[in-house]
This record gives C-alpha cells, sequence and structure tokens, in this order.
DNA sequence: TTGTAAGCGTTATCAG
DNA sequence: CTGATAACGCTTACAA
C-alpha cells in the first residue's frame, strides 16, 4: 500500500503553496493560469487524488444519500432506483443502494446500520413499520422519506400510488370488455410481519375493485374474493385457493390479481383447470414490474409512475436535508392501465 | 440545521476530557466503569453521533465497499450481491450498490465516479468492455474484482461459472430424455456494445452443447443453432427467428436457451405454433434467475452458485485491499441442474 | 485512569 | 495572484 499523495507532495514538487495547489485544482478563478498548468501536470504525474473524506470534514457534507431495498427479489421498486440515481446525480449528490437482504432486525436495523455510512439521508422503500423505523432515524439523527404504501402509520412523507382508484379502473377495465364475474386474488397476510406490513395497499385496492363493480350496478360476490396464503414465494406453481374456488365450481371470468407476482401461479392454476387466458378468464395486475411481461400471456396491469416517483423522493429528501420541515404525509402518484395480451379480446 | 454534536461538547457536558470521552464510546479498556458511564448517558442525552468522515480521515479506511450492478433489469446477480453484503458485513465491512442505470460511458464511468465515493475496492458485475474499466481503476487506484463471464480479455481476478461444463450437462439432460433435435438459442450481439460484451459466454457454452451431442453421437444440425437479435428486449412476445425456423418445418423436440431470460418468448413462439412445452419440446435454461420461476412452465435451468461467488468476490476484493497481489485470472464455479416443469415428462 | 496535543487531508480566511 | 494558517471531528501517543 503506497502512502497516498496528498496536496503537501504536490505543493512542494511544484513550487507552490498548498491553498494555491487546492485553488488551481479547484477550478478557483484567483490563480494564474501559468500555475493552474503547472500544478495540474505536477498532480496528474504524481497522480494525486483527492481525499473524500478530507473534503467532507472540511466542507461538511458527504453529498450522499442511501436507499433501502426490501428483501423479496428485486421487484417493482428497481426503476425507482434508477430515476431516483439519476435525481441524485444531477444534484451533484452520489445514491447508495442498501439491500436488507435478510438482516436481522429488517428495515430497522439497516436504518440503523447507516449511522457508520456517510450519508445525508435515506429513501426507504416498503417499510412495514414506519414507527420501528421513525426512532432508528431519530436515533442516528437521519432524515427519511418513505417509497410506500404498506401502512397505514404516516411518520415521514410518504410516497405511493393511488390504489383506490386504480384498482378501479383495473376492474373497470374488465367490466368494459364484459366480463361480469370478476374475481378478486388477495394475500392474506397472516401474523408475522411482512414485507406488505399492515397491507394498506391491500384494503385500498380491494375498496376499488368494490367501487368499480358497484358503479357497473353489479353486486359483489363475497365468494369472489380469494385470499392466498403465503403469497411471498415466487417459485409456487399454483394457488390452491384459487384452485379449490374452481373446485367448488364457482364461476369466473376475469380475476384481477392484486399484484403482478400473484399472476404467475394465477395462471397456471387456471390453465391446469383447463381454462384459456385471455379467452375463458382474463387477467389483469398491478405494478406492472418486470414479472408482467415474463408471464404468458403478457400481463395487463396497472402501472405506478417509478420514475416520478424516485425522483420525487428524492427531491424531498434533499429539501429536507437542507433544513426545510416537511410534512409527514401521503403523496400520491396517479397509475394507468397497460394493456397486454392477458385481456386482449 | 442544527449544529451538529461533537466529542467536545460531550467532553465539556461530561465535565472530562475529549480523550476520556472518546475511549468510553470506544470500549476503550483504560476508563473507569463509573467514568464510562457517565460520558455515555451525557453523550446518549445530548445525542452525540460520531463523525463517519472525523473517523475515516483520521484511521485512514472507509471500511466500505462498492459493487456495481449492470442496466438490464435486476437479474440474477441479486442473490451475489446479498451474498456479498452478508460476507462484507462480517469483516465489518459496509457495502453499496452502484447501478448503472444509463449512466453515459457504462461501467467505466461510473467506477470513475466512485473517486467522489469513500470506498476503498468495488465489484463490478458483468464488464463489457474489461479494458476501459482496468484504465478507470487505474485513474483512481481502486482495487477491483470482476463477477463476469461476458469478455475474453481479463485484466482482474475474474469470477464465472463453468460454462462450458454446465451448458454440456443441460444438453446431456435433454438427450437422456430422449430428446434428439435440439435446438440452441442464442443471441446475436451485433457491433454495438451492449451488457453481453464480446459474449465469452455465448461461445463457452455453445461449445458445451456442441460436446454433448458429440458425446451422444447425434450429429451437431447446424440449422438448429438459431440467433436471436435484438436479446436484450425482455417485453418481446416472441423470437421471429425460432418461428422462421419452425415455419421452414425444421424439427425440434427441445430448445436450449442459452439465457433464462430468452426462454418467456420461446414459449411463447412454441405456443403460438400449436407446440405444447414441455409434451413437444422440451426447454432448458441458463442461469436459474428469477424469471424462471415466473415463466409457465417454470424452467429447469442450470443454476450458478451466486451466494458462493458473491462471497468469494468479497474474499478476493478485502485480500487485494489489505495489500495482497493477486492473479489476473479466472475462477470458475461449477453449476448444477435444476429440474423443473418445463422438462418434465 | 485521565488530559494534552499532534495529526489525518482538505478548504477557506486572511494577509501579503 | 499567492502563501500561511486555522479549522473540520476524531483517535492515539505521550505525559501526568
Amino acid at each position: 500500500m503506497a502512502r497516498r499523495v496528498t496536496l503537501i507532495d504536490v505543493s512542494s514538487a511544484a513550487g507552490v503553496g498548498i491553498a494555491t495547489v487546492s485553488r488551481a485544482l479547484g477550478d478557483h478563478p484567483d490563480v494564474s493560469e501559468a500555475t493552474r498548468e503547472r500544478v495540474r501536470s505536477v498532480a496528474r504525474e504524481l497522480g494525486y487524488r483527492p481525499s473524500v473524506t478530507a473534503r467532507a470534514l472540511r466542507s461538511g457534507g458527504y453529498h450522499a444519500i442511501s436507499v433501502i431495498v426490501p428483501d423479496a427479489g428485486w421487484g417493482w421498486w428497481e426503476p425507482v432506483i434508477r430515476a431516483a440515481f439519476r435525481a441524485a446525480s444531477d444534484e451533484g449528490y452520489q445514491l447508495m443502494v442498501h439491500p436488507v437482504a435478510g438482516i436481522d432486525g429488517g428495515t430497522a436495523a439497516v436504518v440503523e446500520g447507516l449511522a457508520n455510512v456517510p450519508t445525508e439521508g435515506v429513501i426507504v422503500i416498503s417499510m412495514p413499520d414506519q414507527d420501528a423505523v421513525r426512532d432508528a432515524c431519530d436515533r442516528i439523527a437521519l432524515p427519511a422519506i418513505a417509497v410506500d404504501d404498506t401502512s397505514r402509520a404516516v411518520r415521514f412523507p410518504t410516497i405511493s400510488a393511488r390504489n383506490r382508484e386504480g384498482a378501479r379502473a383495473a376492474v373497470e377495465h374488465l367490466i368494459a370488455q364484459g366480463r361480469r364475474s370478476i374475481a378478486l386474488l388477495r394475500a392474506e397476510l397472516g401474523d408475522s410481519p411482512t414485507d406488505w406490513g399492515d397491507g394498506l395497499f391491500i384494503d385500498e385496492r380491494t375498496i376499488g375493485y368494490r367501487e368499480a363493480l358497484e358503479a357497473a350496478g353489479i353486486a359483489v360476490d363475497e365468494s369472489l374474493l380469494i385470499d392466498c396464503a403465503d403469497p411471498f414465494d415466487e417459485s409456487r406453481e399454483i394457488w390452491p385457493e384459487l384452485d379449490a374456488a374452481l373446485e367448488r365450481g364457482v364461476h369466473i371470468d376475469a380475476v384481477f390479481c392484486l399484484a403482478d407476482l400473484m399472476a404467475a401461479p394465477a395462471v397456471r392454476t387456471l390453465r391446469a383447470r383447463g381454462l384459456r387466458v385471455p379467452d375463458d378468464v382474463a387477467l389483469v395486475g398491478f405494478d406492472d414490474e418486470r414479472a408482467a411481461v415474463l408471464i404468458d400471456p403478457q400481463l395487463t396491469t396497472m402501472r405506478q409512475p417509478y420514475a416520478e416517483m424516485g425522483r420525487f423522493a428524492v427531491e424531498l429528501l434533499l429539501r429536507r436535508i437542507q433544513g426545510e420541515q416537511l410534512e409527514e404525509r401521503r403523496h400520491e402518484f396517479d397509475t394507468s392501465l397497460v394493456e397486454r395480451a392477458s385481456t386482449r379480446r
């Protein structure tokens, strides 16, 4: 490990003061062109690299922010990160991604770990327990923004999709195609805490589903609300609960999947029962995540405006970092219908 | 922005010297229990948080490493990151993830940006051009490890899968099931640089395919090697090249997809031609990435030992950081067959 | 056991 | 235009 080259090395090699070197390298106005040139070439020769740490220490900012992403496979939030990354870059900030990666204590523990990271703030994607994370943030005095629609408690400025309206639009799309027996495939959260928190969005999307049916004058058939246990296992083949309903002879001509991820096993369940998708049963999802185009048929779904959400998260966070006081409230974004083969007539 | 609480604040509030505070908080042996307690409680009251920067500056290390991940959707490398994260934690290192996220200049540019990040080294996943990245690393004097099998040039210690052997095993699995007309679905890289670099693994897997056939005494039918243009668009419905082959009447009873990602459109192509999977045509992929369980039928594939690869990448990098000289060579890991419905008889 | 003081590598403030 | 010099907040000899 060769000793690092510092400003002092450069200054003595160039025969100037260390302040001059700093100015020359930092594009300050008050340096003669000649000196600047000389210093630059000497610095290059010596392989001088400024120390990020010293600079940060002196100037009091790391110019870096963090994003914490949940554990259950890299999902819909990937485009959020991408946009956040660009937005941060534009403001001269580095963006670091921290996966929860099965850390004991979950999101809150990861936040706590950020005490040892040179970061000025954090965007937490999917926060099962805003209260716990809030405590962690307070302990280490770190500004945070939530991108999340899984928890009722709002202890941060929180960015999420307009779930109720989105679900309503999804179901209205099915109705417009003449579907009348529309099942709602939901996740049953059980007692233990999950990545889906208390599942606020489940309730919201359910309400949207009911609204669409009621508005169309279709009575809600409660036997079409199907709750699937253990919804987090992506590798499962079929949904036994849906299968059981079909076995009982429940008539279904469309399925609204609460999340795109639930669609893959749903398609397999239907096919195994001899039903064709979309001919016999149409399918709509929610999220427009990567899985939507991988499954067959490609899934019609409600897209969340991920790029905008990511950009806005960064904007809010930077404002917080600059000292602005922000309201602890939800900021909701409109979803849009993406039509694909699973609802094609 | 309240002024930050420093050691000095704590020391004066607790009525001791700043060194004592530092020792008390840092679990040093030479502090009386009483003092330690008092200092601790004062620090807590004042909300003292040590400055990562000052600490790093003083002790000369950031204790953080980086991973650069490619751009094309979060794919197979997600478990690599997860394992790397744990391994780094175990050694007291923070791990930061940096997506390429469409940055102009690609991977090399991201590396260059690391000059402004307090990181001691970088693991680059998927490095289309090892030469360019090498230059960037040299410029900013950053140790790097590659996790990659896309480039022939080896300018870093490089971790990859044993592609040839894996491909051979995949095809042997098909042969063992009685398949004889086995197509190889490949990606055509074209002229512009892509995430798949010069596609070393394409060649290696192709060789494995040939070996398996030859070993079984099956003549390689060159018309069964199908190259697909523009393979990076995950949302495409079908592979026109495969479709054209079927149209021409080429007989196929199995398809070896060079990468799992190619399987989803392959299944759709086959189904659209009235072929059943796996009854008429069996399918094998490579990578065992998330997509493998999402498509229908779930895909038999060759799994790379991601966790081991991630752990080993961290191990190598930390050794490099500690000053050890490492060979610039490939470290190859064995793949294993994961049997799923796409080859079930 | 505790306190004093010397850096770590920058940048910014002042004089020259 | 340039050069000393003082922070930034911490750790660690060295002294007491």
